[in-house]
DNA sequence: AGGCTGGACAGAAACGTTTTTGTCAAGCCG
DNA sequence: CGGCTTGACAAAAACGTTTCTGTCCAGCCT
């Protein structure tokens, strides 16, 4: 019964009241001051919840968070600074993010919350993170003609807003890097292959090798999670070819500290027997040992861009096929990789 | 229009469609049933926004995230977890978490968003995270009598629900461990000292250090910020003294790399010349060189505690002064530390 | 038989906005 | 001067639920 009080106090009625605090043109310059300023005098806040069944709007944009690893018991830290970034944008415009989990590895389920998001109408909008090769969720949104920007592009044959990492670049660029160096035997611990983002990772590394005539070993290229564990698994088994890789590119810093710890069980020096680039630059990478070689990723700076997009989206300042933003990626040489080690 | 185009199709009035569908008791067990299939046969889903605006339930639960360090450009990663663990308990009993995030390290307008957070009506309960001694958010949450409940203690004369690990005992833990292998010179390497953490970790510390007759020094007792950058260089001041000490305890694993950082730099061999022990079992803290010795740390276990006790407290199946729960801490030793090295 | 109880449902108010439509006077034009 | 526009505000209808208050009838007791 707020905004019937404040009218009353005003001695003005409940619409114009309203329309004042909205700023609509069809009332007076001095009434609408007059009104805000009682508002803000007598601390009106408008009730989120009338306003929301009143104007058919949330003021509140959705996004599904991924568990990451097989036994759903983690989030990928990654995300935080990505919605930071988000929250950072959206915030100041009113609106706020409404955060579901997805269950364990499960698209199904994740296809169900979303569709729960849409239909309900608890928001306005989405952020679609994590995007698969061949991703359904874009077009659950389109069918519900619900806004959305993904982060990380995928699979689809009508345009839609995206904000990705170019991690075809980012890839070839650090296997360029190598070969550079001398390697010839490079291998990739990529992440798992239903994500788009590994696909363009492989590509990039491809890409490379191809620039330089030498033919890829499908045994090298290896996928798992993006975990210390995993890239220690994969890094272990890589290295009983024979022979063996003398360079690893990994998916993530956490991978290619696993690719690390890995081969210093085999008794290989990093920098000089083996080198070992990885992904995303963590604030860890410049102080573990040898401090690693690996490509500046800006998460934070991605959230705050998926935050603009989706405003201007929600405004109809712009069309989804006009939200197309790679982030440009820079290698950060250390000191974990080295020239290739003399062939024995 | 939709409650009422099922209640036609039905036949029976919106009212009881509604109590048939929330599992009143005045509406005979046959009823019931009849609607609630019928209900899942069109696919009806209540409009949230208006069962909010009539109930005066949002079905949502508030958190505001602190970013983490000065720069205000991450979030400390741990959420991510905690509130993984939060949302795997709430979304299925039909909540959601509605985040928010504290512009850069701003008390003032950290408690502004509480505010609008409360009185807005956005949610039904509030999550506060990283506590701080005097904590006036706490106050603010109790005066708009809203549920919540706090992830770490504060001082508080009232009773009220937490969830907290034993940062006094992880602490008390790891120093009697450095004590008994013989280290006298030992540094703390702490949080920022507003945060109650920092202070039952000091307190920890203390304890351990009185048990065996020693006295502090205020000199290598330091805080600062949950980081790698943070800990190297909070390590290399207390490098500096002399004598030097031979171990450092440190609130956080990120906070330990960067003070193995510093220590490698000095010319120090961890776990021989010098100890270094870290806080939370970090997925790389296994896979570093040397392995941490740290204290294990149940984020995500903590988060799904936290998310059933808010549930409980919504329903009013519990008071505040019945969530006390204190997270047992286990030590992981591992290869960061070692017997005191002989004087020189 | 009359009153009382309780079960099962219906009617209607309330929730606090937004938005559509309406009113009314002042000003302008021909 | 009469009709038309326009500026500034008001009235009332939505928005889709929940919940409070009825209503009605059957069954029971005395």
């Amino acid at each position: 019964m707020s905004i019937v009080l404040l009218a009353k106090d005003l001695g003005l009625s409940i619409s114009t009241v309203s329309r004042a605090l909205n700023g609509y043109e069809d009332v007076s310059a001095a009434t609408r001051e007059r009104v805000i300023l009682r508002a803000k005098a007598i601390g009106y806040q408008p009730n989120p919840n009338a306003r929301r069944l009143g104007a058919g709007k949330t003021s509140t944009i959705g996004v599904i968070l991924p568990a990451a690893g097989s036994t759903g018991q983690a989030v990928d830290s990654m995300y935080s600074s990505l919605l930071g970034g988000v929250v950072t944008e959206i915030e100041p415009a009113g609106y706020h993010l409404l955060a579901s989990m997805q269950a364990k590895h499960d698209a199904a389920r994740e296809n169900a919350l979303f569709e729960n998001f849409i239909r309900g109408g608890w928001v306005d909008a989405l952020l679609i993170v994590r995007t698969r090769v061949h991703d359904a969720r874009l077009e659950l949104a389109r069918a519900a003609k619900m806004p959305f920007v993904t982060y990380g592009r995928t699979e689809s044959d009508q345009p839609y807003a995206w904000v990705d990492t170019d991690n075809e670049k980012a890839f070839h660029l650090a296997t360029t890097r190598l070969l550079d160096l001398g390697h010839r035997r490079i291998a990739l611990i990529n992440g798992p292959e239903e994500y788009s983002f590994a696909q363009f990772r492989r590509r990039g590394y491809l890409r490379a090798l191809a620039s330089r005539k030498l033919k890829p070993d499908p045994a090298w290229m290896l996928h798992g999670e993006l975990t210390e564990a995993s890239g220690h698994e994969l890094c272990r088994s890589l290295l009983s070819h024979r022979p063996a890789p003398t360079a690893f590119v990994c998916a993530t810093d956490s991978m290619a500290f696993g690719a690390i710890a890995a081969c210093r069980e085999a008794g290989l020096a990093i920098g000089a027997d083996v080198s070992v680039i990885g992904y995303g630059n963590s604030s860890l990478s410049a102080f573990c040992d040898p401090p690693l070689t690996t490509v500046e990723h800006q998460v934070f700076e991605n959230g705050r861009y998926v935050g603009r997009a989706l405003l201007q989206l929600l405004r109809k300042e712009i069309q989804p096929a006009d939200v197309h933003y790679l982030e440009p990626v820079v290698l950060v040489p250390r000191k974990s990789d080295g020239p290739a080690p003399v062939e024995a």
